[in-house]
DNA sequence: GACTACAATGGGAACGGTTCCATTGAGTAG
DNA sequence: CTACTCAATGGAACCGTTCCCATTGTAGTC
């Protein structure tokens, strides 16, 4: 009866000690990498009780005395966009090399989920934040902030919210895009974003879009809309662009994977071939080189950033990590050149 | 000073009790959904006292005392695959309504991954746990069951395990696959899967194929294989399955979206045109309607799955819960017919 | 041989909650 | 008026760790 009961629970550290005829101070240096200052005989005394209960150190004890709860929080905005997954992928092995688990938290872009997120991630004791969500920051993120979390901003910034920030090269990559799509002969481009108000990087990738255009002498406009709601909104506005005049060859260039999912539907919707119009998309998918001719990308090194992030997280835990200024860090993209921006129709003069 | 600290720290239960004049326990009741036991005042005072000093109870310490910690994980063994992450997404929703959080571990198909991953979920004495990984059951998951902790498997069976299973009804889908394809005139079929020992479900679905094929008098074969290293090993089974001599049009079956991915990513390396050869596939993936003419496949219903996953899961946490007969829950697939399983090159006839 | 230094170990007080049980006081039935 | 019930509240033990502070024993120093 007894070892029915015994095995349907968790040994604790005071059974092992038991077991093993010493103390629970020593279990404890013996799981919390302090061997060396055990003896021989009272490593193997307690490994193999511990063996021998299945002993496990609970974590919520630890995290509760300790005060480290040894988990990372990331808020995801939308994590059914194969780009935050592919972060959320180089965070998490970084985390666990560290010895930190994740915990991930998707908003849906809502605000309120967000801010649920967030008290949940505050109750559990999270020792750091990765963010890729949060238009404004919100209370819970502030009083997470001054609590002393670190926080690291994917792609984002948020004003007086004093935290590292890992992302794209937002200009340059913009500028990348229009030297290629310049090079290849377009001249007339219009660029289609998801709504600014949600990320600081859509923003600065527009307006450097707008000012890049109009220094280059090229003609077009840049244009901000939902992709949810306004998925008629989205082909009217592809409509207009092609029926503008102009006797440069058009393109399209896309904000995100996102954008570029719908415009390629909207297209394809439209009857339009792909090369009777230019398209380039900033962030490269799985279907991006199967869709003929083939859609030129701007790739995101996603797991330098994830992995850039973590560490730059895990840098402020360590002890005296919190007092540095905030870190930078931003990423080239690298230029997948594909048929959609090969030959614009008129350039063949 | 001093509020410059207590501003760096979370205050905890004893201090709200201090600011609003009671006791810690009616600050607790407070907080554990127990306010009809407190009068009016007592109720106001300690929620200002608790704004005031921005109290969250820590999860850990509840944890602690009361042995539950509200943490359900979930073992996925492909992130990067949108099907796992759909099924995620339902079940993080899901669990997020009952007011419990969703630890996610990505296992990379790694077994030693998994280990590591279910020793850290014990740790934090989840109270149940979601499956989408496991070949075979490791200690640490026997271990955590026999602990009592739930399990519910996506898409898999682990035999000797007591676990709800939630998924595809694979012989049918297989049988719908076959139904579809032979509507359309194809009789010579190729199935390719990815390694069968890493999942049941892949198991079933092969034997199943091999099986029909057979009783409806189809010719072709079914393979199974490694998408990582045998990338070449693929296109020479897709060569040498066209090169075989056959007087019935010819169709490929993939048998998940990884397959499809590779499979179109090595017809189109081939030079092969959808529609001069079949493609169909199981899990619906964004681009299988834009890569020309469309790829057929049979969608799962992913928000269903990682909902029914969630709610078998916390039905077992109810206080009668765990005596239940383990469930089968397995759902109908959808067909979505397009343009690479219309015309087959020679029914025209 | 007494004293110090140090390595090896154990005892017990936190950590921040929950929960059982006691206490108080008001209302109510006899 | 007394006894009893019940609602409202508080005291204190406990959950499983960590960690500070003894305590012991042994070796090294003069």
């Amino acid at each position: 009866m007894s070892s029915a009961r015994a095995a349907s629970r968790r040994a604790t550290i005071l059974e092992v000690a038991h077991q093993a005829g010493v103390s629970k101070t020593s279990v404890s240096r013996y799981f919390s990498g302090e061997r060396d200052r055990l003896s021989e005989t009272m490593q193997t005394r307690i490994a193999s009780a511990a063996k021998r209960l299945n002993y496990r150190p609970n974590q919520m004890a630890r995290g509760l005395k300790g005060g480290h709860s040894r988990l990372i929080g990331m808020l995801i905005a939308d994590i059914l966009n194969p780009f935050s997954v592919a972060v959320m992928h180089g965070v998490e092995q970084a985390c666990r090399a560290k010895g930190f688990s994740l915990v991930v938290c998707n908003t849906d872009n809502d605000p309120a989920q967000e801010r649920d997120h967030l008290a949940l991630l505050a109750a559990y004791r999270i020792e750091g934040l990765v963010i890729n969500a949060a238009g404004q920051p919100s209370r819970e993120l502030k009083q997470l902030a001054e609590q002393g979390t670190p926080l690291v901003l994917l792609d984002r910034s948020l004003g007086e919210l004093e935290a590292d920030e890992v992302g794209l090269d937002n200009a340059r990559t913009i500028d990348m895009a229009l030297d290629h799509l310049s090079s290849k002969g377009y001249g007339d481009l219009l660029y289609l974003s998801e709504p600014t108000s949600q990320a600081s990087s859509r923003q600065i990738r527009l307006e450097r879009f707008e000012q890049q255009r109009e220094l280059r002498g090229l003609t077009g406009r840049a244009l901000s809309l939902s992709l949810d709601k306004e998925a008629s909104s989205l082909e009217q506005a592809i409509s207009d662009f092609l029926a503008s005049p102009s006797q440069r060859p058009k393109a399209l260039l896309c904000g995100n994977g996102n954008v570029t999912l719908a415009v390629t539907r909207a297209l394809q919707a439209k009857g339009v071939v792909l090369g009777a119009i230019g398209l380039m998309g900033i962030d490269e998918l799985d279907w991006c080189q199967l869709v003929t001719p083939g859609i030129t990308t701007l790739a995101q090194p996603t797991k330098d950033i994830g992995r850039a992030a973590t560490e730059a997280l895990l840098q402020r835990l360590e002890p005296n990590g919190k007092a540095a200024p905030p870190r930078r860090i931003h990423y080239q993209p690298k230029l997948l050149a594909r048929g959609s921006t090969q030959d614009p129709p008129t350039s063949t003069a």
